[in-house]
DNA sequence: TATGAATGAGGCTTCATTCAT
DNA sequence: GATGAATGAAGCCTCATTCAT
């Protein structure tokens, strides 16, 4: 059909990419080599030439999201010399990530993933500290800087921060995009940011 | 083996019940009739007895979730008059049944759930619905009470506090129980509760 | 199709049976669980409630080769008291079974049988070790009896007497029988008997 | 990687050589069109351009254990005027070379080899008979110099003679080379050219 | 001559479900 | 009400082969 031959690296991305929109959209589950396929406009066994099997798949997917959230963490972390600001910046930036994001709390609780590969559970659990310790700088730098409270644990801001986005990834997917996201971060955010800035 | 006979509603009671332990503690992909034939002492098509499919199983461990959680809902609302405290308790509850409650964020995000049945989906939605009403409503009564502030929003307030949730949940699961869920609760529930008392 | 339902102790022996055939007529690669199904009479998937595995087929295969080489073993040992009559009864009856054999040195020299599972060798070692053995005790009978010459060694005579047999399966197999075995087999053992007979 | 432009005729050398290669050490069930032109150096298409089927390689691979089993013969045949000292000569060689003719019954017994094709299979009962003709030109000429008794047939003889080779690599192949072939060797030739000798 | 992407047939296996007993 | 055999769809993967470059 399509007989377009695109070189290893686009195909890579190009099913990576296709394996996180699945996800997104349909869940760990429908992720078949064979809907994966479809979607890249190639045939299931060509995907083998570019992945030895579907986990390799996955791990790459994951990786994905991993580098893509620390890119995010990174270019916020650069934006403004405010914690607080960054933070909230942070928050807003994901937000509007939200379908991405989605791939993630599927790819976690999916099982045929982290039951069956303890590996790919421990490789979330590291992301996750990884985006935790990041969030703790930036609140650590805020006290330094005499924007946040420090009477409060640097590591536990950083929990709870990160804490608002899940609820709202639920809310955003279980309500099929009805729920107003935006509208309730800003709400979150501001008895947060109430909680946590020096007086 | 188990040649005994048992009428139908215990039947669909105890698998149902079956249903739930598996989800629970291997997730949503490992419930398949077979091994839910085994847990329940029954041979995989002896099951058709009692539920026309899978699916419908699945429906009723949903409805049975929902009951159970409304019913903790219902039980601390009775427990003391300040609302303040009895969210406290709540959510002290709710931690102690994170085992359980496993259960509900696998079949959320579980696809061939959410995905291939938006009856589900909805049902789940429902659910969030009512339990964040329900929240609401001891906010509201919170306010009233002059317990809490009224210069927020009940229905924000309760999106909040229910959010607190998640993210304990993600983080025990993902990190197998290595992550100390209680103690990051109670700094969650000091700033919150800071956050909302009343002046 | 043929909707008949019979119990797994028969189909396990249709089964085996049936690949045995396939294996002796058209090779161990040939044997697809497709066309194991077909030739019983069932669909792919029906094999899987009598074998776990196509692997657990082929090791009931070997047994039976096994088994069925014993048989005439012992079925041969009780017929006459002679024991160079015997030996070349046991040689008559093998030729007669030759189709069936043919079984076995496909198995022994398939690979994907052989190389992939050294356990499955080690298998048929054992299986020609334990045919040595009985040969061994025929002619060790003999010698007492002063039917065989005693200046040979008892177990070098049983290796050379089975090693008549190989050479025949192979004329037969690759002359797709145009190759007459029963009269080579008796040339060859009058060779072998004069030359072991006690003068 | 390996760019070397080799001309057809190396190549095809290169890809037999290393057909039979792996045909010894793996089997034929190993002998995949990627291995192989991994051994060689090559991409597996590029093997389509100097042969147009895995089946012309194994036919050309047929063909060379061929040519390289009547070297053997020849070779043998001008080494001594004694025919009954030359088979013992024979047999040696070949034993000695028992990992090198391990392709051959992998061949002749492997499946997608003989069964398929019957046209091979006939190849390699021609070689069979060659073998057998060349060991009857022995025999026949001890017969005519005195050596050999007359009153034993020279075709029965020499299948009985070349009959020693198959058991012999069936049991070193299937011990895993625990099994002591010569000394079995030895002992199979004196009683046979014990049988044979003229008195 | 050699490469590397793509194909299509076929192979093993799992699983929800049906049906006769 | 329960069993156990059988089905069919679907899933992952391997491999010989083709074709454009």
């Amino acid at each position: 059909m399509a007989l377009e031959k695109l070189d290893t690296e686009t195909r890579r991305e190009q099913i990576v990419e296709a394996a996180l929109g699945l996800i997104a959209t349909q869940g760990v589950r429908r992720l078949s080599v064979a809907a994966l396929a479809r979607r890249v406009g190639l045939v299931p066994s060509a995907l083998y030439r570019h992945f030895s099997s579907k986990e390799e798949i996955l791990d790459a997917a994951l990786r994905l999201v991993q580098r893509r959230g620390l890119g995010i963490l990174r270019e916020v972390s650069a934006s403004t010399p405010n914690a607080v600001e960054r933070l909230k910046l942070l928050l807003m930036r994901v937000i509007k990530t939200v379908r991405e994001l989605q791939a993630m709390p599927r790819i976690i609780f999916s099982e045929g993933i982290s039951s069956d590969h303890p590996e790919r559970k421990r490789q979330a659990y590291e992301l996750l500290k990884g985006i935790l310790a990041a969030i703790e700088g930036i609140v650590r730098e805020g006290q330094e800087r005499g924007e946040i409270r420090t009477d409060l644990d640097a590591k536990s801001l950083a929990v709870m921060f990160w804490g608002m986005l899940p609820p709202l990834v639920i809310l955003w997917h279980v309500s099929d995009g009805r729920f107003d996201v935006t509208q309730q971060a800003e709400r979150s955010w501001e008895l947060f940011s109430d909680g946590i800035r020096a007086k």
